[in-house]
DNA sequence: TATGAATGAGATTTCATTCAT
DNA sequence: GATGAATGAAATCTCATTCAT
């Protein structure tokens, strides 16, 4: 199809050059039409980045959400949800380059959409969270907010997989198993009561 | 002096509108020079940008060491490096902006300055794990990267300083507090032989 | 007829917009035909303009030519034909507008055919103000040109139509008459000799 | 001044091809300028023309309400008028041509300017032909519309004009005197009370 | 030294026009 | 014969960059 040809195309001079530098003209040529065609498939070039995020951050919620496993506790799910997150990643390298570089810096209706990506993956996270400390029987502890851990786990997942661009020689297994233990054990010592005070000032 | 005034201008500008959408007459006019002087004192566009990058990390970094002390144990001066840098976050929010979401979309030379600092700070970090994990007795473990570990923490704690932004209603203490508990606790765990691995497939 | 809906449509969509802003798409779509049809049916956009304003202009001329009756005196039928040109321009709104404020714009080829109409417009309102003339027996009068005030008549004609569209609520046999009134009545003044002239420097 | 250079040149190129014909290389080939000063300068390509319309439109009116003399009787100010007219139109045919044959086809905001002046040429037109059957006595005579003959006097002026640009070689004062005589005449009949009306069906 | 004035080069976008089916 | 799909070519506009003063 005509639309799945230029999409590609997009998403990879985006990844390469952002949104600014990149031309319709090198879309146009990647994708092996003219441009005329883009515009009329998919409109000018804002309402074209726009459909390449939307695809790709659709692609990858569903990469990520069909990973979970429903019935399994939620470290598990964390757990199963962190390696489809970096088996999505190591397959589409555009697509998350698009969605974490590019896509965060160019004002506009783009913001919004990324952030609504990112807010369902801290909501995702935030619900095992949650669930986790139920089972546990943690007490409402004010002192924490549910939605600022999730933002910095969700961040450490992001800048993992920025690291990882750089050091592919390691398994998208190790990655996620890495951040379990970073941040599960903590997290569960938070849960069970125990925590870090600073000693002196 | 001329030089302070235009980069003052142009990490405001930048910070404003990213790298592509600002325009070298708006930072002259902010500035209060003409854009010639620009060119003199600073080079187009791109070397200015990355004399702004240079500054402005250049600041970050020796705010977030300043605040170390070197002589307590580390995780007093974890939790005094990220105090820091949630400090210079408050207070220069623009710079901020500018280091962390315009200076990583612009392929070329701005990746690397910005690679660079974040490096530093892994390093940095990297540093205080290993410290803390060889005080405790810590067997290398193939297992895990420092480097990786670090990674993920200073991905944390950005993205952690991007949540902020936008909830300014807590004290940067209580932000430094949360990534210690999270984290450090974990990496307690882990440093004590407490690993984490999944119970099924 | 494929013809006669193609140039419906090309009428009415030239007269809505003009010749630069009709796109052959709006056309194509309001005839019901495809482009390609157009092309072969009567030419490029050019062509097409053309056939327009010459069926538009022969349907006028014939309109006005077979309103006036050759046997009664020349001021009726100046009356006549006056009235026939705004039965016309009444019921043919488009047609008119493409004529007149249309195909006065574009150079080429389009000016010719236009100032083709109103030449025979002229030449037929002067063959109506020389017969009348010579009824009376008016001299020659080197110092008037019959075609310079058959112009003017036209002109004003014309105007009065224009007019006339942004203020349809009097009759087309009134528009005539005030026609009449101000132009037989000074023709005639003209004919038996009554001359202004200017009274003082 | 380069404004004057520009909009020189503006009105030139304007007046050969039209408004949509005209590229803007075109002229600031003329203008001797590159195309950023127009825009510097005088705006975009529809600023650009309303600058034109307006400047032309200014130097029009200044030129007939120059030639008119206030305390002389109505048919003489008529009469100056049309010869500033005249006289103008041979000085500045291509501002005659903007104002008169590129401006009328361009729907949007130009034809509110030269709507603007016709209507100031009508009033003015009014005016004299009131004040003119106010001095013979003219009662009010609910059959004839002031401003719709005022419009059709100035459309026969307006294509006077037009026929002139082909047929230069009258002067600007016989135009004029045809014009007085045509109507002038007609309309003095009129005041006094000769009215033409139809003979016969 | 400092700047107002100027431009080259390139970006997006739109149509009239034509193949291939 | 008829059309959906495709494009070449050109138009407007912007901006980083530099003379001439």
């Amino acid at each position: 199809m005509r639309e799945k040809q230029i999409l590609d195309a997009a998403v990879a001079v985006f990844s390469r050059h952002g949104y600014h530098s990149a031309s319709m003209d090198e879309i146009s040529d990647v994708a092996g039409v003219s441009k005329p065609m883009i515009y009329s498939y998919l409109g000018a070039k804002e309402d074209l980045f726009l459909h390449c995020i939307r695809r790709e951050a659709g692609r990858m919620l569903q990469a990520v959400q069909a990973g979970i496993k429903p019935d399994v506790p939620p470290d598990m799910q964390l757990w199963h949800g962190l390696r489809s997150f970096y088996g999505f990643v190591a397959e589409y390298r555009e697509s998350w380059t698009v969605l974490h570089r590019q896509a965060l810096t160019v004002g506009g209706p783009f913001a919004g959409e990324v952030d609504a990506l990112r807010s369902r993956a801290i909501e995702l996270v935030s619900g095992l969270v949650v669930s986790a400390g139920a089972r546990k029987g943690l007490a409402e502890q004010a002192e924490f907010s549910g939605e600022g851990l999730a933002a910095a786990l969700v961040g450490a997942a992001e800048s993992l997989a920025d690291w990882w661009l750089d050091h592919s020689d390691v398994s998208d297994g190790v990655l996620a198993s890495w951040l379990m233990n970073l941040i599960w054990l903590g997290f569960n010592d938070l849960v069970e009561g125990e925590v870090w005070r600073p000693t002196e000032q």
